[in-house]
DNA sequence: CGTTGCCTTGATTCTCTTCAACAGGGGTGG
DNA sequence: CCACCCCTGTTGAAGAGAATCAAGGCAACG
């Protein structure tokens, strides 16, 4: 794969994150216990009904998150990648959903004891957090959208760009493509369909030479094309970066 | 309608926040620049496109958030009540959905400039908010699920089960039932089905028994058979109230 | 008293699922 | 080394579920 991080600041200052912070901040980060931690592929990182423990910035690697149902399905919520954030939520709870690895993955991993602490001590850590989970609260809202009101074929189509332009955005991608993990089942998962009818929309997606996913690889044919039918709009994913609700008071 | 509150602070008092404040939040709250607005039924709040400049909790009313598409199609993201916020996420960026009143609706505003003052002033505020976001986000992930990986009959008894859970909480249904303004159409919206498809999975619901959703009211006839028809689980609902990260540290 | 918004129902069409079968690659064990 | 199996990808045919098209109902409102 492509960049890493050795240390969590480190991260928190490559793109897509970008953050500059204060000496102030950067001492309060270096005091935050925080293991860098790696996972085989396929392996849980935690799981359905667990308590919540920590809080994870993901190095690199694919992984994703995902519910299961009852009924034996499972609908996967996001892969997210370099640059993410997972499981920030509240204390004292139980995860609902559960987080594994899909490639070999690298994390760092905070105790949710520890992000308390940090909160009280840098506004503009927390402020920094807020702009995470805005991130990935943005991502939702686009994947909510996409299992709602786009049939099959564009729904596929704006996956692929969506996955394209934040591994664009995080060093793991150009604009003509990127390198992708994922089998056709995990794409089904993630998209609401089977995995055969996913399989047909790649194959149509191929064939209208507008991106072609094969050997573990996407790769962009028509991008121009492939934005007009997906209505792929960018600009969503831009949004939640790091210059949070503290640094606005410069406007 | 039921509850309604006269002040921000008797808001996040009350459930479902049921905030706990010390002195010094409830001065650094008072400080804070809040309008209580009240819109008409069928009002924009913000529009897509939009610059972000506020942040709502809403106090009482429905409304809805939703994201138009160019296919002219709009996917509903949520219905936001009593004790739920709105517009949490990043300032300086443009609003990418649109927040609109049902009913008439009445709603705490506070801009972004005096929010990010206050998460500067207050730790235990600001942990609050990501709690506010986090309840939020648990609702997304689950209509995300609903979307992705159930039926139509299920999808449509899983959101009458959610908003009748989200009512009980804080105080604008019962156990038993609710008064729901939606049309139709509405429903629709939201569980990326047609108006005519909700209709015929209402009145399957309401010729199994199960709940009844007529003029106006959602009455729920045989609960227990509902939430096993639609697997649901309130605990997802349970989370992310105001009880924060910087609280925990009492643990 | 006509219009409009919301609800309701039937008939038809089409998207996606389900069921079934096969092919290639990689690993494993006899 | 080869037989076997599992995993992933691929394709075809049949069937279900939801959309679309069409039409009529009732209540509220000007």
């Amino acid at each position: 794969m492509s960049s890493e991080s050795k240390s969590l600041l480190e991260l928190l200052e490559a793109s897509p994150i970008s953050a500059r912070f204060s000496d102030a901040d950067r001492k309060a980060l270096h005091s935050l216990p925080v293991s860098l931690r790696r996972y085989p592929p396929h392996t849980v990182v935690y799981n359905q009904g667990d308590p919540v423990r920590s809080v994870y910035i993901i190095n690199s690697g694919w992984g994703c998150v995902y519910r299961d149902l009852p009924s034996g399905d499972r609908q996967i919520i996001d892969f997210p990648l370099r640059g993410d954030s997972v499981g920030l939520r509240m204390p004292a709870a139980f995860n609902y959903n559960t987080y594994a690895s899909i490639t070999e993955m690298s994390v760092f991993e905070i105790s949710q004891y520890a992000l308390n602490a940090i909160v009280l001590q840098s506004p503009y850590l927390s402020s920094g957090i807020m702009g995470l989970m805005a991130r990935q609260r943005a991502f939702l809202i686009e994947h909510l959208t996409n299992l709602g009101r786009r049939n099959a074929l564009v729904r596929t189509a704006h996956l692929l760009l969506e996955m394209g332009a934040r591994t664009k955005s995080n060093g793991m991608g150009t604009e003509k493509g990127y390198s992708c993990p994922l089998t056709q089942y995990e794409l089904a998962d993630a998209l609401g369909l089977t995995a055969i009818h996913v399989n047909r929309m790649l194959r149509e997606l191929r064939e209208q030479n507008l991106v072609a996913f094969r050997y573990g690889e996407v790769e962009f044919i028509n991008r121009p094309a492939l934005v007009r039918l997906a209505n792929f709009d960018e600009n969503y994913l831009a949004i939640g970066m790091f210059m949070g609700f503290a640094t606005s008071q410069l406007d």
